[in-house]
RNA sequence: GGGGGCGUGGUGAAGUCUGGAGUUCACGCCGGCCUGUCAAGCCGGAGGUCGCGGGUUCAAAUCCCGUCGCUCCCGCCA
């Protein structure tokens, strides 16, 4: 079979045919998407990453015999050569790209068969994801699968043609890496050269990209694959990617400017569209005031007002009570919903749900005036203040929260998503929010870093005299309300990154063994830098109006960390264990027992 | 750790609330007819332990308990 290396298969793709093409004879190879048996004629649907086109199977021109056009399955593999024919006006089919042509069959072979599928692949239901993930070979034939993993592409090949352009270097960095028990839970691989040892997938390469701009790499960049040990979501997987990006000498200005070019890029080529530049930029504690969260869906408006002044002299207890105690009254105008009563009782409970100890609901009559359980605590004063402050029409309903400004903000931003977040995804809207505070003060007071602790502060004595309120140089980018990425000013002086330690009440000791090797690198002549990541998987989700961000991995996982595929996470060997040192505990030893025996 | 949804021939759904024969619909699959269809058409056929286990009942896809899987959300995600 020395010839077979020599076999032609193609000499062209069936979605790069067109009337141009008419008259030439060329060799095209592919899977069947469908047949159309007519008896005699049989029409085939020819389908590779290129596109669909029909070739034409006459069995007094081919040279195939009549068994084997008879036998032809979906999802055969063919190599077919013909010649490209222009249709007759009757027979040109608008819905496919090649619809003016076709290939009429002189030759066929069958390169390999396919078994009746598990699924259909045409798209007409969707199917169980489970069953996709078990097939996602066969999952990823599909053409919106397939136009998932263009888009990917495309969307890493915008961000390195943008980063290469502006001289970045591409560095990679270990995905074994030293455990550091803060933040996310690390993915553990254990070491069999120093057992008992382990080593982390990393969270991200924040240390070393660090490092290289010690080490006088002027612009970095890396398609990262990171790695969190937390719980699934829509958008959370536990191994995603990141654009991750660094560079010396800069500042949060210079940083953003790239973000923002990445931004424009990958948007243009996935979606044709070209975005207005500069991005709005909202401050966090902007965000946080007009949405309620730090990161706003800006598409729309329905934004939260501060009517804590309207209510200063109220009668209405629950809201005097709340300001007398240093608390705010906050609302929105969430338009006309035209919501039953129980509807209305749903939103109390979905308040309740989110922390809220309560929810003033309020519906603007015809006359202006306000339908609500608590209208008749509130003057008519108030009720005009109010209407004014909400901008109010006949039909409207106005939701107001009185709590601690963390509890308004979390409730209000959450339901205004409910009540106002468009259905489709039309409209981008990317958003800056910068200016995060340093710290989050936990329930018991305690510390911990709102970003990373290598995020520089605004200010360093502010930092340490007042860690609670103190802003850092950390900032987001916002897309239609999801978080795409995280970047800040990084620290560059050990004494201040020492400092930032202390405030986070990280003794020295502990510093020095968890992050020493960092800070003695930080005291060889630190250049200030700055630098961000892009979840890759978000953002080319959200971009492909994708639900979730599974559609846009090959090979994702589900919800309890499983491929359906492959089988992963699997047991191993008794062996395997042994060389590392590990032992299986006793309690899941007993959870395996019972699972293998048969009851 | 917690809350919600789903699980019915190969696929997707209806049936479940209000128990009464594995019933139905669409697609796929197999066979037949058919030479211009294009998610071809027409005729016929096969195919299901209603996720799994237990309970209630004369009787369970349906009610109850448990369990597994998938999924959405809260917590978590420096």
């Amino acid at each position: 079979m020395a010839q077979m290396s020599a076999e032609v298969y193609r000499t062209t793709r069936p979605g790069l045919l067109g009337a141009a093409n008419v008259g030439e004879t060329v060799q095209v190879a592919g899977w069947i998407q469908t047949r159309r048996d007519h008896g005699g004629i049989v029409f085939v649907d020819l389908r590779d990453s290129t596109g669909i086109l029909q070739v034409v199977l006459d069995p007094e021109a081919a040279s195939a015999p009549a068994a084997v056009l008879s036998g032809l399955r979906r999802e055969y593999v063919i190599s077919v050569t013909g010649a490209v024919a222009a249709r007759g006006p009757e027979q040109v089919n608008p819905d496919l790209a090649t619809g003016e042509i076709e290939l009429v069959a002189t030759e066929l072979r069958v390169l390999s068969p396919s078994d009746p599928l598990p699924f259909q692949l045409d798209g007409r239901v969707d199917v169980d994801e489970a069953l996709r993930l078990e097939y996602r070979y066969l999952d990823l034939r599909r053409p919106a699968m397939a136009a998932n993993l263009q888009a990917r592409s495309n969307a890493i090949r915008a961000m390195r043609r943008v980063l290469d352009g502006r001289g970045f270097l591409e560095v990679e960095t270990p995905t074994l890496v030293a455990s550091t028990p803060e933040g996310a839970r690390d993915v553990l691989v254990p070491s069999r050269l120093r057992p008992g040892r382990f080593y982390a997938l990393p969270q991200s390469p924040q240390l070393f990209k660090q490092l290289l701009m010690i080490s006088g790499v002027d612009r970095y960049y890396q398609i990262a694959r990171c790695y969190r040990d937390e719980d699934f979501r829509a958008d959370r997987q536990i191994e995603f990617t990141q654009l991750d990006l660094e560079g010396a000498f800069w500042g949060q200005d210079e940083v953003l400017e790239v973000l923002e070019e990445v931004a424009v890029a990958v948007t243009r080529d996935l979606r044709g569209l070209e975005l207005a530049r500069p991005f709005p930029r909202l401050t966090w504690q902007e965000a946080m005031d007009r949405f309620g969260t730090d990161k706003p869906d800006i598409r729309f408006g329905m934004e939260i007002q501060d009517l804590s002044a309207l209510f200063a002299a109220t009668g209405f207890k629950a809201f005097a009570e709340v300001l007398a105690g240093g608390g705010t009254v906050r609302g929105i105008n969430a338009g006309a919903q035209g919501l039953s009563r129980a509807g209305l009782d749903g939103l109390v409970e979905r308040a309740l749900a989110l922390g809220a100890k309560g929810l003033v609901w309020m519906v603007v009559e015809e006359d202006g005036s306000l339908r609500s359980p608590v209208a008749k605590f509130l003057s008519d004063d108030e009720q005009a203040a109010l209407g004014a402050a909400l901008r109010v029409s006949p039909g409207d309903l106005l939701l107001v929260v009185a709590d601690r400004f963390q509890v308004v903000a979390k409730v209000l931003g959450a339901l205004r998503l409910d009540m106002g977040q468009p259905e489709g995804h039309d409209e981008i809207a990317f958003v800056m929010v910068t200016d995060f505070p340093m710290f989050e003060v936990g329930e018991d007071g305690s510390l911990t870093s709102m970003h990373h602790p290598f995020t520089s502060p605004e200010d360093v004595t502010e930092m340490a005299e007042s860690p609670g309120t103190a802003a850092s140089l950390a900032y987001d980018v916002v897309l239609n309300g999801a978080e795409l990425g995280s970047g800040s000013v990084r620290i560059h002086n050990p004494e201040v990154q020492a400092k930032v330690f202390e405030v986070l009440g990280i003794t020295e000791e502990d510093a020095s063994r968890r992050f020493g090797w960092f800070m003695d690198a930080l005291r060889y002549g630190t250049p200030p830098h700055a630098g961000f990541a892009y979840g890759i998987d978000r953002m080319v989700s959200i971009l492909q109006d994708q639900p979730n961000i599974r559609e846009v991995i090959p090979f994702p996982k589900t919800q309890t960390g499983a491929d359906p595929l492959t089988g992963s996470p699997s047991r191993v060997e008794k062996e395997q264990l042994g060389e590392l040192g590990i032992e299986i505990a006793p309690a899941v030893l007993a959870i395996w027992a019972e699972e293998e025996s048969p009851t």
